[in-house]
DNA sequence: TGCAAATCAGATCGAAACAGTCCGATTGAG
DNA sequence: CTCAATCGGACTGTTTCGATCTGATTTGCA
C-alpha cells in the first residue's frame, strides 16, 4: 500500500517540470539537479514516462523532453501507472491473472473491485497542475 | 502502488473469519483450509493480525484465534496496516523518516497527504462485515 | 564535409524486501 | 504424568526494486 522510490521520484520531476513551462526543453541532466534525484535514475525515469506517452523525447545535442499534454491534463494516476504499471491493488483485478486458489467462490473480490476503483478515482483527480501550482 | 499478496490473503482469511461468527474458535489450520491459503503462511498471518490487535490468541490444544472486536469495528485499513505497516503512500510522510533530498522546498509534498488521506479514507471506510456480508 | 559534444535508450549488476518453510515453546486433554 | 495440538519466532530462497554503466543517435561547429 505503498508507491515505491521510482513512482514518487517520477511525481516529483514531473511537478518541476510542470513549473518551467508546457513548451520549454527539459534535459534529464537539469531535472535531476533541481530535484536531487541520482541522474542515471532520472534518466531511466523520463525514458519509461516519455515510453508511456507522457513526455515528448528529442534526440541529439539539442535535445531533451517535452510534457505531452498540458500540465492539466495529467493525473497522479497517469503518473503512477507509467513508472509502475496497472493500478490495481490485487492481482485478480487486472484482466487475465487467474491464479487465485479461490476463483469463483471468493466472495470478497467483488468489493475489492469497488475500493480499487475508489482509490485509483481519487489519484485520478489529482492534476498535475494542482500538483505543482501552476494554473 | 498494489497491496502485497500477505495483505490480499490476510483479507480474505478475515472474511472468512468473520463469516463463522464473531465467537467461534478458528485455528489456523482450519481457516486455511477454508481459503486455500498454505497452512505455515496462514499461521504467520494469523500471528501478525493478534499482534496487532485484531485476533485474541489462546495457545494449546483448544486454543486457537478469535476476532478482538466485531466485524463492524474492523476495517480493511486495519487488515492491511497490521501486515504491510502504516499506510504511508511515500517515505516523507510517516512521521520521522526524512530522508528525502528536497526536504523542505519540495512543493509537492502537502498535497501528497492530501491524496494520501483521501486513500486511506477509502481504505478505512470499508467494514470487514460488508467484505463478509455478515450484518 | 568530418568531428565532437550532448543527449536518449537499452542492458547489466547489486541489494533489499517479500513469500514461504521449518522448528521450538506453551497449553490443555487423557 | 505423558501426549497431542496449537501458537510463536527464526531461517532461507526468490523475486522485484533501485542504481549504475555502456552503447546508439542526433545536432552543432570547425
Amino acid at each position: 500500500m505503498r508507491l515505491t522510490s521510482l513512482a514518487d521520484y517520477a511525481v516529483v520531476m514531473m511537478a518541476a517540470a510542470a513549473r518551467h513551462g508546457g513548451d520549454a526543453r527539459l534535459s534529464a541532466t537539469m531535472l535531476a539537479g533541481e530535484t536531487g534525484v541520482p541522474l542515471p535514475t532520472a534518466q531511466k525515469l523520463m525514458g519509461r514516462l516519455a515510453g508511456a506517452g507522457l513526455l515528448t523525447s528529442a534526440r541529439g545535442t539539442g535535445g531533451g523532453f517535452t510534457l505531452a499534454r498540458g500540465p492539466e491534463g495529467i493525473s497522479l494516476a497517469d503518473i503512477i501507472e507509467a513508472v509502475e504499471g496497472p493500478i490495481a491493488m490485487t492481482n485478480c483485478i487486472e484482466g487475465a491473472a487467474h491464479d487465485c486458489a479461490l476463483e469463483g467462490s471468493c466472495r470478497v473480490k467483488p468489493h475489492l473491485n469497488v475500493v480499487n476503483g475508489a482509490v485509483r478515482g481519487a489519484l485520478a483527480g489529482v492534476s498535475l497542475a494542482s500538483l505543482s501550482g501552476v494554473a
